[in-house]
DNA sequence: ACCTGAACACCGTTCAAGT
DNA sequence: ACCTGAACACCGTTCAAGT
């Protein structure tokens, strides 16, 4: 047997496996996503995958920190070079772009149950995704475009807005079908001189 | 055989089963919910629950219709009588509250994947819930605690938001670690004169 | 109408065995 | 070290059959 026909004996399975999981993924969803298909994509045996992962979690969990790593550089990439509010808001978009065109990598990131064991490189990525945002908050602080202070939680509120309008937009809970228009929901969302949902100026109070 | 060993005749195999169902998936999570242990608990056989459901994901949409019904209660009751604005914060925190008490019915109504065919019953329970949260938006702006206009993008803002704080929250991607620290940080998302993430105001601007 | 048992084609995971 | 085949205990779903 030539080599082309088996290369998976020259130590790079574990990133074939992954790549056939999450093709697999995209096709079915995490739920019809099999160990044994991925396998037999990849041309080995129905347990090969054993040698390189713990279990079917830990190709799920190797899916997701893929996912993390792709979501950062998109977010970095969309949010390019103006200024830092204009960078907060377009990363943002580029959260629900990524989310709408990967749903099924976004449900293995955020959806399968990772969190039950310790996936070290998992929790990393997902880390370095969030530092991304809280980098992009921070500068919005020093650049007086949002209050001081509370920089983590603002952060966690950025991320939460964005990912709540990306899991209902794919539960299919929005009346809006195409992606475009949820692109602009989300812009209504983060525009209009906040990056949250306005309530009327308190006037007359204080 | 007495009718209190088998009630299962009578028409209630159908809830009998989606209790079963809720409290398989409250602890082993929906993927480890199985049509088989369901009908192992209403004491019947492996197939009888196909007198009642399409299939396992007809049982999982009723689940979900279920948990979409007793959301929409629980944020009527947290309401309460207060403000309009208040009330709407309520309901938030109630909507957040839910997801951390409920994670896995939460995941059922959300992740499943019943909206791939047609589920009549669980959408119609998503709009149930969904108006609860439209009304209150409504009632803020009725009050002048809102900015007129854009009432549903403005609700859906809203649900994103709380949505978002939730999912992150069960996916364990945040820092806090209790219940409370969490409510603390979906008050402090919705409260400060907003219900969203505040930007510092466009001075000299217009 | 409603429920059952047998059957089919799948899973994840384990284990002894091969090179 | 890395891969294989057989085996175990499960699934969802279908179907002919029972009352």
């Amino acid at each position: 047997m030539p080599a082309a026909v088996r290369p998976y004996h020259h130590g790079n399975l574990k990133e074939t496996l992954r790549d056939a999981a999450v093709a697999l993924i995209a096709e079915t969803g995490p739920r019809g996503f099999t160990l044994r298909e991925a396998a037999r994509r990849a041309g080995v045996s129905h347990n090969a995958p054993y040698r390189h992962f713990r279990d079917r979690n830990d190709l799920l969990a190797a899916v997701a920190a893929d996912g993390f790593d792709r979501l950062a550089r998109a977010m970095t990439r969309a949010a390019g070079r103006s200024g830092p509010l204009n960078r907060l808001r377009r990363s943002g978009l580029a959260y629900v772009d990524f989310a709408l065109r990967w749903p099924q990598h976004f449900a293995a990131m955020f959806d399968a149950p990772w969190k039950d064991t310790d996936y070290p490189e998992c929790a990393a990525a997902a880390q370095r995704c969030f530092g991304t945002l809280l980098g992009f908050v921070r500068q919005c602080q020093d650049a007086g475009q949002m209050p001081p202070g509370d920089t983590e939680r603002r952060a966690y509120h950025a991320w939460s807005l964005v990912h709540g309008i990306a899991k209902l937009a794919n539960a299919g809970q929005f009346p809006w079908r195409s992606k475009a228009e949820v692109l602009r929901f989300c812009a209504f969302c983060t525009g209009e001189g906040s990056v949250g949902l306005q309530t009327a100026p308190q006037r007359g109070k204080k």
